[in-house]
DNA sequence: CTGAAAGCGCTTACAG
DNA sequence: CTGAAAGCGCTTACAG
């Protein structure tokens, strides 16, 4: 237990009774620190000197030799202004939150979350968490809280891609909408780029020689889907491909509806010779359609996922070619953008900020299979 | 953009030019909110006495009339106090930390965060996140941030239950180890009880009949290897099963090592009837080895993993039975122990908290196949 | 170039 | 039962 030297300082102020006996009974256990008044008396100037100098500001404020003095004590005391106490006479606070609703219960979570603190670390900023699991009243009062620390901003992002009301109770905070696009379009927000994904996900079958692309995607509606939809049949057009409705077949994203859904496409008469799957949940339902069927991956079929979900495109046999949902990039341009807000850089324009889906090549991407390419053409 | 009305109160201190420019100069998109002196005026009472009511201390310091009159106004202007303000006038500080290396880039991240999100929040607390990457330099500025953000407390997290040191930069600080063990035993830690969790996945095997139950673990060293083994040997011996060493086998940590570890025990003259595995990306290796022999899981092969890694288990094809990490449950706990220590509650005692691993039970366990159960009698 | 004073928004003894 | 004063640890005009 390391304890910092508590320098005699104004004993009239500091040393009270009072102020004794409170600090020995409540702060039992935390190194009492030494504040900006012991660095000054150690350095033998007042205490607005050394706040000058600390913050370095309008340069040539103190001598260069005051300017040491005044280093050297903060040095040898272990000086570390107290940010709750400059933030308060600041009127800022030099955190930022996260809020979401279900976030941290998916895998994509951490990514997310390690680029928002990263960005927001390099500003000089922490990172306040709060999970609402959904709940709208446990929301408002977290935000309440969120207020009550005076967060000078915050990001409000949902569990995958979709459109949200802006809750009335973020109202005049610095907002920036992560993975989510705000209903009435009056808050910046950060989302993925899904159709350019859909169009590199497309394009890398297309470039091996497929033309029999199939697209097996969710059936609910959402930014993702019709994103992806979008994507899938302008890069078929761009590729001069055969855009056949029956191509296109939606179920349920998880590896029961993937499996369906390439049962079916594999039991057309013209079989699709690659799968482009909306996520990599339903690739993996393509993977056992493909087993249960005795097709071989990629021999007989090539398959592209989307999302890049952790572990699972890697410990697939062979490897899941997949594009990557940019979870680190996202939280980090959101926190990019809220800080750029926050400091009043830039005004809150309802900008829309995609963000580019990288393709991840594995094992699942091979040339069409000579028999059926004799087939389909 | 809600603006609340600012009163007037005391010009003399409060609407000085400078104070006013000051405020339209920084604070031109935060909402200004009211202050205590402005509840206090509308009441016709004095701060003092609007922040007895507030904070409800020693119950009849202000009449029913009185406190009547505090709680309309403050309800009518919305005002909610300064946390940053009354910890500092307080000393302490409603916020705790979470520190850790890589967790965020691991899908047990989330639960975990979850779980100490919750616990802070239940206790009127808001979670600080720094995630360092395991850059040691980086580590040690962003606790010097966390003091001086007065955080009261830090959760210490690694990506695996592994033994670490304590760094110096946190001395002082109220601080829990979670999914981590400190090397000097100085510090409560809070960790998976591994060789529970061992002894629930040969259980579930050994209730099912299975006799030969091989186990197919990490081959680096770790408090999750040596309990897991521990948990294995002591389960085998209480079902009164061979425990013959060649069932057990050492290989990498995923898919790949779970293959071969399969595919050597799967050679075996008296081949194991069931296969535990270090981990779900292990078990996915089993799955691998097993089609590859065109053994069928569970009618030929039962397995069980360890982990219950996000999706991975409920998207295999049968659904992997396995031992779940209870990241959420560790995450709570820390915090809740920790919150113990940082409100003087009890004391700082470096106790190792064990938290059980349950079974998820799934579909690849079945009976013993009786071909293989006669010839290995 | 440097110091004394005021004040950020609260709470806490201390008087009345 | 309630108010005036002091102070938490800083920073910011304002004087000198």
């Amino acid at each position: 237990m390391l304890t910092l030297p508590r320098l005699a300082s104004e004993p009239d102020t500091a040393c009270t009774p009072a102020a004794v006996g409170h600090r020995s009974a409540e702060q039992s256990h935390v190194t009492s620190r030494p504040r900006i008044k012991d660095v000054a008396a150690l350095a033998g100037v007042a205490p607005s000197t050394v706040s000058a100098v600390l913050n370095d500001r309008n340069s040539p404020r103190a001598g260069a030799a005051t300017r040491q003095r005044v280093l050297d004590a903060a040095k040898s005391l272990g000086y570390v202004p107290n940010e709750i106490a400059r933030g308060l006479r600041t009127r800022r606070s030099m955190t930022v939150a996260l809020i979401s609703d279900v976030i941290a219960t998916t895998p994509y979570a951490g990514q997310l979350i390690q680029g928002a603190q990263d960005a927001a670390w390099r500003a000089g900023y922490l990172l306040l968490l709060v999970n609402t699991g959904g709940d709208e009243a446990l929301e408002e009062r977290a935000i309440a809280a969120l207020r009550q620390q005076q967060v000078g901003g915050a990001l409000y992002a949902t569990m995958y891609h979709r459109v949200v009301p802006v809750p009335t109770s973020l109202a005049g905070l610095p907002l920036v909408f992560l993975d989510a696009r705000p209903a009435d379009g009056s808050v910046p927000s950060v989302v993925p780029d899904e159709e350019a994904g859909a169009r590199t996900a497309v394009h890398e079958l297309a470039r091996h020689g497929h033309r029999r692309i199939a697209f097996a995607l969710d059936q609910r509606e959402g930014p993702a889907a019709t994103g992806r939809l979008a994507g899938y049949h302008s890069m078929m057009r761009d590729h001069g491909l055969p855009d056949d409705p029956a191509l296109v077949v939606r179920a349920r994203s998880d590896s029961s509806g993937g499996r369906e859904a390439a049962h079916g496409l594999l039991a057309l008469p013209q079989r699709p010779t690659a799968i482009f799957a909306f996520n990599d949940q339903m690739a993996i339902g393509v993977f056992h359609a493909a087993a249960e069927r005795g097709l071989r991956i990629p021999e007989d079929l090539s398959v592209v996922g989307f999302d890049d979900l952790y572990v699972i495109g890697r410990e697939m046999l062979p490897g899941l070619t997949t594009v990557a949902l940019p979870h680190y990039a996202m939280g980090e341009v959101a926190v990019d953008l809220l800080l750029g807000v926050v400091e009043g850089d830039i005004g809150p324009d309802p900008v829309v900020r995609l963000v580019d889906c990288p393709l991840v090549e594995r094992g699942s991407v091979g040339p069409v299979p000579l028999v059926v390419a004799e087939g389909a053409r």
